[in-house]
DNA sequence: GCCAACGTTGGC
DNA sequence: GCCAACGTTGGC
């Protein structure tokens, strides 16, 4: 069992968009960068579980928690001429691109913006805190995640640390 | 296979 | 909207 973090703009995706969708589930297609997409073809499992985290947002926070239903698939969005993802070079019979589904877990009592994650000892090596960090789907310690999820449950951002 | 130019991400 | 950091592309 295996602990990740996903990316999405908040105006393009949300977690509340996620928690209106049938079965609070959906597909995660869009992800356009070959170390991501590693991650989605090869090493996430049924079962992980995966923080949601808005980027662009007013202030960007890891916001939910989500568990991965399926297993990576050929993104179809990339095949898709009218689809902002739409890729020339992904082909039907070898997709370039990756995805994976998620279902909703829970949306946090308390978001966890960026900014107050840079203050927690246990999340120093956080690949999300690095400096020029952009990968979009990201790999996460089980106490990295633990240590987010807790905060994320309690009712005031840092009391419980 | 180097690297400059370009495009994108994402915090601020 | 700015721009730093990063990834990708393509000429050579």
């Amino acid at each position: 069992m295996s602990c990740w973090l996903f990316k999405t703009e908040l105006e393009k995706f949300s977690i509340q968009d996620l928690a209106k969708a049938p079965r609070k589930t959906t597909y995660w297609d869009g992800v356009r960068n070959y170390q991501a997409r590693n991650f989605l073809r090869d090493k996430i499992k049924l079962g992980d579980q995966v923080l949601i985290y808005h980027s662009n947002a007013e202030p960007s926070a890891v916001v939910g928690t989500a568990v991965v239903v399926r297993e990576g698939y050929p993104d179809t969005s990339a095949f898709d001429k009218s689809s902002r993802y739409y890729d020339e070079k992904s082909k039907q019979d070898a997709p370039t691109w990756f995805m994976v589904d998620v279902q909703l877990v829970e949306i946090f009592k308390t978001p966890q913006p960026l900014e107050a994650l840079r203050d927690i000892p246990a999340l120093k090596k956080m690949e999300l805190l690095r400096k020029g960090s952009r990968l979009s789907v990201q790999p996460v310690s089980s106490q990295e995640y633990q240590t987010i999820v807790r905060l994320g449950n309690a009712k005031s951002g840092k009391s419980s640390i």
